[in-house]
DNA sequence: CAATAATAGTCTCAAATGAAACTAATGTCC
DNA sequence: GGACATTAGTTTCATTTGAGACTATTATTG
């Protein structure tokens, strides 16, 4: 982009800023169905949601794989444990790692949860056509990787 | 999309889950620049580039302008002003309100970090050519606009 | 095999958040 | 003009957050 460095600042045109405004919006928004009608906090349905996708994970692979940090996960998986939606066991080689895996009332929860958010993530997109959905995908991906050299890889 | 309602929710292809995590790490990492050189928070950091692009404001309505509560404004501006960035002038006509503008030495400290800010930005769009940038912006007030359907406009 | 390091997961604590109560001022309507 | 509603902005309070301390267990190393 030619002038860049002259380019002066404008909030509304600012990436970050559009960014986290769009974000929260979309996360509220679909948040109200997990929250509303199945009293799942969001850290809940990302371990819920991920669980679906897996056998078994531990709690340290949960963070990883929902970019959330160890504490949220453990008060999750607290909360799910106490409401019956998940299966604990203990790794016989090592006490400290414990298997989780969805109940049969967690997934039932699951397949509650899942084509409302389908439903509602569709009904925002209908905002865009395919090329627009791909291009987002691709650019989504692209930054993603920029932020990782960014920030320096591990 | 043909057979969208048959399609499994996969959390790394939910767009509600890739948009929250891409803005958090865009946020976190360009927050870096304001909190670390600056000692200023992202809602004071909104204040002030936002402050930067008018005349002068009410919390009123920079909490409108910057999409955030009027507790948090409320919070920031107090923040702004204890560290003389700001200048406070009752509206004459309507005691309740109060003019708030950048003092001298808060467009110093703004046009210390303006350039920095788009400098990272653009660091990070370099990821993007010309084409996906103008898709981004496009993409992102197309949902915004769905979005207010979505909830209702008001 | 004892000493030390590393790891899984929980818990503590201080900070940030947002809803809602509150204060103070202005507007509206009978 | 007095009763009631509205508005600007602050403060309170309960909740959420994440960094880091901590516990319990396993790995490593001399």
């Amino acid at each position: 982009m030619a002038n860049a460095s002259a380019k002066s600042l404008l909030l509304n045109q600012f990436i970050p800023y559009l960014m986290v405004n769009l974000a929260k919006r979309i996360s509220d928004s679909c948040a109200t169905i997990y929250q509303q009608e199945f009293d799942v906090s969001i850290p809940e349905w990302r371990i819920l949601a991920r669980l679906a996708e897996s056998k078994s994970e531990n709690s340290r692979e949960l963070a990883k794989l929902t970019f959330m940090d160890k504490s949220k996960v453990s008060r999750a998986v607290k909360l799910l444990d106490e409401k019956g939606y998940l299966v604990r066991e203990k790794e016989e080689t090592d006490n400290r790692m414990t298997h989780l895996s969805l109940s049969r009332k967690g997934r039932k929860l699951y397949e509650g949860i899942a084509p409302e958010a389908l439903r509602w993530e569709s009904d925002l997109l209908s905002a865009l056509d395919v090329t627009e959905y791909r291009d987002l995908i691709r650019i989504v991906r692209k930054l993603d990787s920029r932020l990782d050299i960014l920030n320096g890889v591990d």
